[in-house]
DNA sequence: GAGCACACCCACACACCAC
DNA sequence: GGTGGTGTGTGGGTGTGCT
């Protein structure tokens, strides 16, 4: 039931010229058929209790219970209609009125003279006074007769955001004051760490003397143990009555949800996740209409997994719809003040290696308040950090240096001689007792004399003269200058993450079957790496599996780091032994001791033999 | 010196508002 | 409707002084 659906008129309840309601039309007494807090005709009367009222929830239920609405919306005069402001405290220099009124009435079986309900001087303290002591300002509802600073104190000891200087009154918390604390928790738990709700507490009879932040205090520190059971409630924190009206007991292990949820980092990657699945669909709704922005050379830009994304409304309810434990503007949020900074795709890399290490991924932090302020550029130093991220291994928790690339260069090449090894000559390694497969040397060696390998499970795609016929109608050549990403790569790319990119060459490269280049060429399509792309592949790694590896794995590396225009320059990857450029080649061809010479500062004996055998095959 | 009461801090969830 | 700015106050503490 809704009370925005009801058309109240100014006229129902109305500030006379005293601030003070009419209630003229109110319906009462035994009059009343549709309950006591009704005008006439039957329309419900409309009450605000403040949501940090200690007492909110029971009187909630009184007021409904006999014919009221409780609204959301606090009182307005503005608007014209009124709504009746009840709390168990006079805040705010409001006008304001004692719950009382809703007890008094139910008794009275009609609705009592509001007026006399109405508060008039709230007890403050006094932050002007030296001594330090309590000292009580008069103050009522409209600021008359007191003074404006007075005024402006009241409200903000109430406000939460200027707090009296420290004034150590300290009193003992009783058995009965615990309890007290305790049922009302009971009787609150969405409340339970609430300071708000703490404050009003302190306001209670009961604990006149202690602050709202010693009552916190002495809750989480003292009985938050001796809780052993809450009331239960509905989502909004209503009790639940029993059909005999008694509250109902409820085990901890249901314990209703406090006000705000941390993100936790499953939200966080499920937002990341989302954001990027959501922006790559769009990508390819605006290209296929020829909406994507175009480069210099007209040519639509790919998409980038690493941009800044921008999500409209709709995304962030769907968000709210899919994943209810935040609203609408709470994932909006996360989205601006974390998502934004982190970056989407960074965070789900991070996620990812989090997981692959056995660690428990942490949600995205410290990008709000006065850290992030002094943390201005921090995006700047992600960027600059993310190498280090994105390199380092599983199997090396620290790895951020730059021996990261180099060892997951080692690990592959590991993995793959040995298979190459296996595949090409069994009994050498069986053979050789206490050699350890990883060492790469031997395997080398083995390799090199295994000319006759099956192909598809290590070593290279051309070795045997069988497929180097196979592979001799192919165009092997590198790539040309000017190329760009759209040459490279295809969509399917895209909807793939970096780490699954990586697997996926692996797998197709040790799969027997793609001796056949027409089934090398559409798997690696698949994965959205174009035939020009992988010629290039093959003619840069010698036609080696492992390098192949190598290559593709120094490409997903540094591909969020490279402008279009310098796409060419930054796949020259001279530093790699096994990698070629034709700048090396060139070296290579010459013969000159000195191109030898720098040649040899990179590449092993193995690779320029190798690539000497190569050239003279497809050259 | 220990325990307690209380003040205070900080990150950030959630919300509202203006443009 | 989309977006940025910003306020409020929750959630989870730590620091400090009193008993």
């Amino acid at each position: 039931m809704s009370f925005h659906t009801i058309e109240y008129s100014a006229g129902m309840v109305s500030p006379n010229s005293n601030n003070q309601l009419a209630l003229g039309n109110v319906q009462s007494g035994a009059a009343a058929s549709h309950g006591i807090f009704t005008y006439d005709g039957g329309i419900p009367m409309l009450f605000f209790v403040p949501f940090n009222d200690p007492n909110r929830y029971e009187y909630k239920q009184k007021i409904i219970s006999h014919g009221g609405i409780i609204t959301d919306t606090e009182p307005n005069e503005s608007t014209g209609n009124r709504i009746i402001l009840l709390s168990s405290f006079n805040i705010r220099g409001q006008l304001c009125f004692k719950l009382s009124f809703i007890d008094d009435s139910i008794k009275n079986n009609g609705v009592c003279d509001l007026s006399n309900y109405k508060y008039q001087i709230p007890e403050v303290y006094d932050p002007s006074s030296v001594s330090g002591q309590n000292k009580v300002i008069k103050i009522n509802s409209e600021g008359d007769g007191a003074d404006q600073n007075d005024a402006a104190a009241f409200s903000n000891v109430l406000s939460r955001n200027v707090r009296p200087p420290p004034m150590r009154t300290s009193r003992r918390f009783t058995d009965l004051k615990d309890e007290y604390i305790l049922k009302q928790i009971r009787l609150n738990p969405r409340l339970r760490n609430s300071h708000k709700f703490f404050d009003g507490l302190a306001l209670h009879d009961v604990l006149k003397g202690h602050t709202g932040n010693s009552i916190r205090s002495r809750y989480r520190n003292h009985l938050e143990s001796r809780l052993a059971y809450v009331y239960k409630t509905d989502e909004d924190g209503v009790l639940i009555k029993s059909a005999d009206g008694k509250n109902i007991r409820d085990s901890l292990e249901n314990l209703p949800k406090t006000l705000k949820n941390r993100f936790t980092a499953l939200e966080d990657f499920n937002l990341c996740t989302e954001l990027i699945e959501y922006s790559r669909l769009k990508y390819y709704e605006d290209l296929e209409s020829g909406a994507v922005d175009k480069d210099e050379d007209g040519k639509p830009k790919p998409f980038d997994l690493y941009q800044e994304f921008t999500a409209p409304v709709s995304f962030f309810a769907m968000m709210a719809k899919n994943y209810p434990s935040h609203s609408y503007h709470s994932w909006r949020d996360r989205y601006r003040k974390f998502v934004r900074q982190y970056g989407a795709q960074k965070y789900i890399d991070d996620y990812n290696r989090s997981i692959q290490n056995g660690e428990t991924p942490e949600q995205m932090k410290n990008f709000t308040g006065k850290k992030a302020g002094l943390t201005r550029g921090f995006k700047e130093l992600i960027g600059s950090s993310y190498n280090d991220n994105y390199r380092a291994l599983p199997s090396n928790e620290n790895a951020g240096d730059d021996g990261a690339i180099d060892e997951k260069i080692k690990q592959i090449r590991s993995s793959n001689y040995a298979n190459a090894a296996e595949n090409a000559g069994e009994h050498e390694i069986q053979e050789g007792e206490g050699e350890s497969n990883n060492d790469i040397e031997s395997v080398i060696e083995s390799q090199s004399q295994a000319e006759s390998q099956p192909q598809g499970k290590g070593g290279s795609l051309l070795d045997s003269q069988s497929t180097s016929q196979m592979w001799s109608d192919f165009d092997i050549k590198y790539l040309p200058e000017g190329i760009t990403l759209e040459h490279l790569l295809n969509k399917n790319f895209f909807k793939i993450s970096p780490n699954e990119i990586s697997t996926r060459v692996e797998t197709i490269l040790n799969d027997i079957e793609l001796a056949a280049p027409a089934v090398l060429l559409k798997s690696f399509n698949e994965i959205g790496i174009n035939d020009v792309f992988t010629a290039h592949l093959i003619m840069a790694a010698t036609g080696d599996i492992v390098n192949m590896q190598v290559f593709i794995d120094q490409f997903l590396h540094l591909i969020p780091h490279l402008s279009e225009d310098k796409l060419y320059d930054g796949l020259q990857i001279e530093d790699t032994d096994g990698i070629w450029t034709s700048k090396l080649d060139n070296y290579l061809l010459s013969g000159s001791k000195q191109d030898m010479k720098k040649l040899q500062a990179i590449q092993s004996p193995q690779s320029i033999e190798a690539r000497r055998h190569f050239l003279e095959k497809f050259s």
